[in-house]
This record gives structure tokens, C-alpha cells and sequence, in this order.
RNA sequence: GUCCCUAUCGUCUAGCCCGGCCUAGGACACCGGCCUUUCACGCCGGCGACGGGGGUUCGAAUCCCCCUGGGGACGCCA
């Protein structure tokens, strides 16, 4: 199809002009695409995939289609899909293009298995699955590799009134050699490869056949996915050429792998994005710690989407499989927390103290809170946790806190401190600073003597910020309230 | 078992392509110190790696070969 476009004052023809002026105005021919099966939540492994394809994307301003591989129609569910969507769209990767579904286009998978078949290119199987199964195990037991021995390749086309799946007549002798875009030349002998089925017995097409139709189709030309499909990747190229269609480049990234070196799985934690986001993690903590897994830019280690953008490239990325930190992601996490905007902060926090069934509606505002606890928490499960004693009626005193600071010889100077407060004019950190360090001076105490049963008093607790800072966010009443209270504690 | 991929601190990695600037740099974790009303934060310091063996070279983390380790694939799953 010819690009349409204006030539303004240039006369010459020349077809290496002319294809240089189509380069220039489509800016960049980039298609990639994100291939998930719908049988589950979008997971680490996944996600960082997808994420290398969406940045890639986004740097050359290319495309970025989403595609949904359901030819197993079984394991299938739209659950799942809206799942992998909802995790996307949490990460903040959108897609140009999608989702598609592989299950809308069986009738074009249908017409290729049998253009396949009239070409001589691919025949049709009867040897049933419990016969290939025993031969794979005969194979495996014997140390030899199992594949399919092409009985019915052999056999010539006899149609037959039986239940039959179609394989495709793979070439035979020679190798099959690609670029890979992250590991270099990769060769396989095309002996090693067998005749791989295209289509089952019930008429459904299989994931390396429907794979390469597709990615023909929509026009990818870079195809960006985990090195798990190294393997299947000489046979696409067989289909490529078998099918037509051109050969896009490869690049496959390196595996992620549990702390015991195995592959990443639920024995190691948590390996759904969206169990991160209820964890308490912030999505540009995953995608910043997502995207250093297997991929640098010199020493930096803290990168926004929009730095990602520019400069993220396939040439940084490593070429072996990388181990899940947790550590390095909660330190991410901390970092993001730490460094947040309140406002946004506040509204995130909300969202976690209301699946707590705590009302968020009455006491301080949140704002004030996540400001005095971002430096100490480390998710926002953490800072909900820290957040419930400005936020509840009662104070939860640890007992082992008020055993050791809400004692007889400090209530003394605790109804010091209640006396002066309840006269204070001014009700902000600075001015209650000087306050408390008022009462200290009248009554000949040191600073943390006061401190930390006041702490108690008002947090429960013997840890948190400082102790003007929680009377300004906690108000007059309430401070007051709590210290009463707890000296009613030592006295009753 | 066969094939494919891979190999720098415990972990993520820089350096490797284009050998000398590497007594191998950064980050997480860990340990110690400082700051401090507490807990954190922060700051300073420490621990800690080129898997092994052969080559090539004046010189190798960097180039070549072998071994070993690790991972993956070998489905009418994707």
C-alpha cells in the first residue's frame, strides 16, 4: 500500500528518496505486542515482559498491541482477562492496540491449516495421544529425545473417517539460525525438531501455529517475550517461512527466578502484581525494581516511567536469568513512600484503612498523618498500621510501653504537662515544642524523661515521630483526653 | 537423557563488544559508628565477587577452548 504524502518543491524520483521521505513520516515502524494466556493474574515474570515491550514502544513510538492467547479454550476465563488488564492499567502500561482475542479468529487459523495442507506443507496425524504419550515415555526412559517419529508423514495423505490432529511437515537436514536480539546467534539442527501438531483433534489451533499467524497479521516486527520460547522459536521461523509471511526479529529476555534459583513460583511469595498493590507496594516501586531486573543504566538505580521512556534499550539488557529480591523491592517501595506526594499518599492510604473498616471521614487529616509517617513506613500496609492511633477513639496501650513509662513517678510531670497544654494558646509543633519545654524546665526533667510517657499516653506506643508533631496532628482535645486518661491509668 | 541458553560480591548489577585507566565501581541486605526524646529516616565506615583448568598476549574480569555449576525446552498448555 503507497504511502500517501506531499512532495513540496522536489523534483527528483529517485526510489532511495522517496523511501527515505516514507521512513520520515511514519516516524517509526516499532510493533510489538504483550501475548498473555488468560489462565490466571498478570504475574512478575509477565509483567516485567510486558513492561520491556511497552518501554521499547514508547522510546521509538512505535505500537504496542495486547493480545489475549486463548486457543485453550478450557483454561480460559475472562476473570483472568480483566485481571491482566486491571494489573496493566495499575502499572500505568496501556496499550495502542487490543486486546484481541485469539479465540475471535479460529476461522483464519481454520484457512491457513488448510492452505498449509494443500501445499503439501502439513498432513494429517492419526496416531492418538495415549500412543504418543507411551512413545514419549519409551523416548525418555531410553535417554533419547521424544519426538514425534512421523509415522503418518510417512503414510501419505489416505483420508480416513477418524479423529486426526494436523502436524506440519517440518523441513529436515540443515539448521535454523536467528539473531536474537539479547543473546546473539542462536542455531538449532532442524533434526531436533519434529513435525509439531497445528491443530487439535477437536479442530482447535495450537499456540506455536496461531503465535505466528498472528504476530504476521498485526504486523510485529519484533518479537519481545521470555526466554522460555527460545525453543519454540526455530519452528515459528519454519512457520514463517512456510506460511509466507516475513521473519520478525527476536529478542528474548532472561527468566526470573526464585531465591533457590528455581524458576519464580508461589513458594517464593507473592508472584501476582496485583497481591503487591494490596501488600501496600506503589506501582512505580514494581516497575522501577520490575525493570532493573536484567536491564542498567550504569550505577542509577531510581528511574520515573518518563526517564524509563527514554532510556531503556535492549542493548542493556543481561543475558542471564536474575534471582527476585523482595529486600530491594521494599527498599524501592520505602524510597517512593518517602519521597510521594502527600495528597496522592493520603488518597492510597484511604483506600487501604477503608478495606480496614476504618472511618477515614472524621479525625485528622490524612495528609498531616502520611506526612509524619513517610519516613518510617516501608508500604502502605505499614503506614495504615502506624496511621490507626490518630485515627481511633481509644489508644491501644502496649502493655509492656505502660508497664515501663506510665508509672507513679511520671504522672507528676504528665499533669504538668496537661496543665500547661490546656492553657496553650498556640497549637502547632514549633509552639508546642516550647511548651513541653516549658513544663520540662518548671518540673527539672530531661527531655525523653517527658517524651515517652507522653508517647504512650497518646500513641500506645514507644516508637513513632515526634512528640509535638503527633499533639499538633492529634488537637487539642484529643491530646488532653489521652493524657488524662493515662494518668488515670497510673492512679487507678 | 537430548537440545538450547547462561556464568562478576548472599542478591540486582557496572566494567567485557574496542585487553592495560580494575589494588573490580554502585545498589539491596548485613555489621559498626554518628545524629537523636523513642522508632525510623539520614549521614559515615566495614564485610563481600571476576566458578575451575588450559591457552593467546609484554599484559585477561575482558579474546579462544575444555570442564563444572545454574536455568529452560522437549504437551492434542501457552
Amino acid at each position: 500500500m503507497p504511502l500517501q504524502y506531499k512532495r513540496v518543491g522536489c523534483q527528483i524520483d529517485s526510489p532511495f528518496l522517496f523511501f527515505r521521505s516514507q521512513e520520515t513520516i511514519t516516524m517509526s515502524n516499532l510493533r510489538v505486542r504483550f501475548a498473555p494466556s488468560p489462565t490466571g493474574y498478570l504475574h512478575i515474570g509477565g509483567a516485567r515482559t510486558a513492561l520491556f515491550n511497552f518501554l521499547l514502544a514508547r522510546k521509538q513510538q512505535g505500537t504496542f498491541v495486547l493480545r489475549i492467547e486463548d486457543t485453550d479454550v478450557a483454561r480460559s476465563t475472562q476473570e483472568s482477562v480483566n485481571a491482566i488488564l486491571q494489573a496493566m492499567d495499575w502499572l500505568g502500561m496501556d496499550c495502542d492496540e487490543g486486546p484481541l482475542y485469539q479465540s475471535d479468529r479460529f476461522d483464519l487459523y481454520r484457512q491457513k491449516v488448510d492452505q498449509l495442507l494443500a501445499e503439501g506443507k502439513a498432513y494429517r496425524c492419526y496416531c492418538t495421544a495415549d500412543e504418543l504419550e507411551k512413545k514419549r515415555e519409551d523416548a525418555l526412559k531410553e535417554g533419547r529425545k521424544p519426538k514425534y517419529d512421523g509415522t503418518c508423514r510417512e503414510r501419505g495423505e489416505v483420508s480416513r473417517d477418524l479423529p486426526c490432529v494436523v502436524r506440519f511437515k517440518a523441513p529436515q537436514g540443515g539448521a535454523t539460525t536467528f539473531h536474537d536480539r539479547i543473546k546473539g546467534s542462536i542455531s538449532f539442527q532442524n533434526d531436533e525438531l519434529d513435525d509439531l501438531i497445528i491443530q487439535r483433534t477437536d479442530g482447535t489451533p495450537t499456540y506455536n501455529f496461531v503465535v505466528v499467524i498472528d504476530d504476521a497479521e498485526m504486523g510485529i516486527n519484533l518479537v519481545l517475550r521470555g526466554d522460555d520460547h527460545i525453543n519454540n522459536t526455530p519452528r515459528q521461523i519454519m512457520l514463517y517461512e512456510a506460511l509466507g509471511y516475513p521473519v520478525p526479529d527476536f529478542a528474548h529476555v532472561p527468566m526470573i527466578l526464585g531465591a533457590d534459583k528455581s524458576r519464580l513460583s508461589k513458594r517464593h511469595g507473592a508472584t501476582s502484581v496485583m497481591a503487591y498493590k494490596d501488600m501496600g507496594y506503589l506501582p512505580e516501586a514494581l516497575v522501577n525494581y520490575l525493570v532493573r531486573l536484567g536491564w542498567s543504566h550504569g550505577d542509577q538505580e531510581i528511574f520515573s516511567m518518563k526517564e524509563l521512556i527514554e532510556l531503556f534499550s535492549l542493548d542493556n539488557v543481561g543475558k542471564s536469568a536474575s534471582v527476585f529480591n523482595p529486600e530491594k523491592l521494599l527498599w524501592l517501595n520505602s524510597h517512593y513512600i518517602k519521597t510521594g506526594d502527600p495528597a496522592r499518599l493520603s488518597e492510597l492510604l484511604a483506600e487501604h484503612l477503608q478495606s480496614e473498616g476504618v472511618d477515614v471521614s472524621t479525625g485528622p487529616a490524612l495528609e498531616a498523618i502520611v506526612a509524619a509517617l513517610q519516613d518510617r513506613s516501608k508500604t502502605l500496609v505499614e503506614m495504615a498500621q502506624q496511621a490507626l492511633c490518630f485515627l481511633c477513639e481509644k489508644v491501644d496501650v502496649d502493655e509492656k510501653a505502660a508497664a515501663k513509662f506510665l508509672v507513679d513517678k511520671n504522672r507528676q510531670p504528665l499533669e504538668a504537662l496537661v496543665r500547661t497544654l490546656e492553657t496553650w494558646k498556640e497549637w502547632d509543633e514549633k509552639s508546642l515544642d516550647t511548651a513541653f519545654k516549658n513544663v520540662l524546665e518548671t518540673n527539672d526533667l530531661k527531655f525523653g524523661k517527658l517524651a515517652q510517657p507522653t508517647r504512650v499516653a497518646l500513641m500506645g506506643d514507644t516508637k513513632g515521630p515526634g512528640i509535638c508533631l503527633i499533639m499538633q496532628i492529634l488537637g487539642r482535645e484529643k491530646t488532653i483526653d489521652r493524657l488524662k486518661e493515662a494518668i488515670g491509668r497510673i492512679s487507678g
